[in-house]
DNA sequence: CAAAATCTATTTGTATACTAATGAATTTTG
DNA sequence: CAAAATTCATTAGTATACAAATAGATTTTG
């Protein structure tokens, strides 16, 4: 037996007239129509192919592999603000990143608040080798949309960061 | 002192010939360009809008919300479902949502495996309390596009789904 | 009808994310 | 220069997310 209707519809009798009144608010919000809901499942499918064609690392983990590489090294928290993470959260990736041997992680001489973090070789091999899938995912995550598209895209998207 | 510029280029002469041709690799690959970046920036920016507009309720808690009141009921499974979160996750929203009193949660007689779910009169009181700033979320999270840049952003996103 | 397959909910484990609080180090300022 | 402000890293707590495993209920199928 499917279940795939409601039970009830959106203006069931469920009560008095100011019930009937605040249905009224609801009538003409989607929640599938809002932008915060379509781009939370964007990035769900986005995630999806970014697993598929890099299991070894996460888009946040590779995404500071990333930025260390093109920096050449950083503190923890000006890599943690480079690619939009804040402190707390910078920390658990740069941790992880570690404990796999892909980063190394030392006490800043000049600032005793600053750790200083670089990748490893093996971690510049990995992001290395990270480069062509992730030129993929990014390909495979546009896919959708035609070149003219894509571009258009890009450019509005960027416009809401 | 400032630390804004990093202590290596990124051709920095790290070894050997091997590295610089991996280095080749990386070239036109950066980072702060790449769908998955701009759109977890873009995301970012729209849940602080969120958090700031209704305070009361996580972004996924009001979709599980929203979709209850839109529905009038469901399962647990296919609340979920409807609202793009898996099993695992819907589940932790609605405890969290049972723990506050906004939906309560029968077994379904006809069904032993389903859970019913139900929004109490004070979640659609403060579901219907959260539609207008809702609206306002979704307004400010577009703001920087002009209307006609709204709808073609919109109509490009559901793409991406 | 009985076995196989599917569905539902739960649990465990890992990984973002963010808030708030803390303490140590450094910079700014009066 | 000394106090105030800021910066940095860490910790604790809460809330998504998803994978994988499990168990019970229901449906499908041979």
């Amino acid at each position: 037996m499917e279940w795939e209707t409601s039970y009830y519809t959106q203006q069931s009798d469920r009560g008095a007239m100011g019930e009937t009144r605040q249905n009224a608010v609801w009538q003409d919000y989607v929640l599938d129509e809002q932008v915060g809901f379509i781009m939370r499942r964007a990035s769900q499918r986005h995630l999806g192919i970014f697993a598929s064609r890099i299991p070894e690392l996460t888009p946040t983990q590779f995404a500071a592999l990333a930025k260390l590489c093109e920096l050449g090294a950083a503190s923890q928290n000006e890599l943690g603000r480079r690619t939009a993470m804040d402190a707390a959260t910078i920390k658990g990736v740069i941790d992880r990143l570690r404990r796999r041997g892909l980063v190394t992680t030392v006490k800043d001489a000049n600032d005793q608040r600053r750790l200083f973090v670089k990748a490893t070789a093996e971690g510049e091999e990995l992001y290395a080798s990270c480069v062509e899938p992730a030129r993929m995912i990014s390909d495979e995550t546009l896919a959708p949309l035609s070149e003219k598209e894509r571009l258009m895209f890009l450019q509005l998207l960027s416009k809401l960061q």
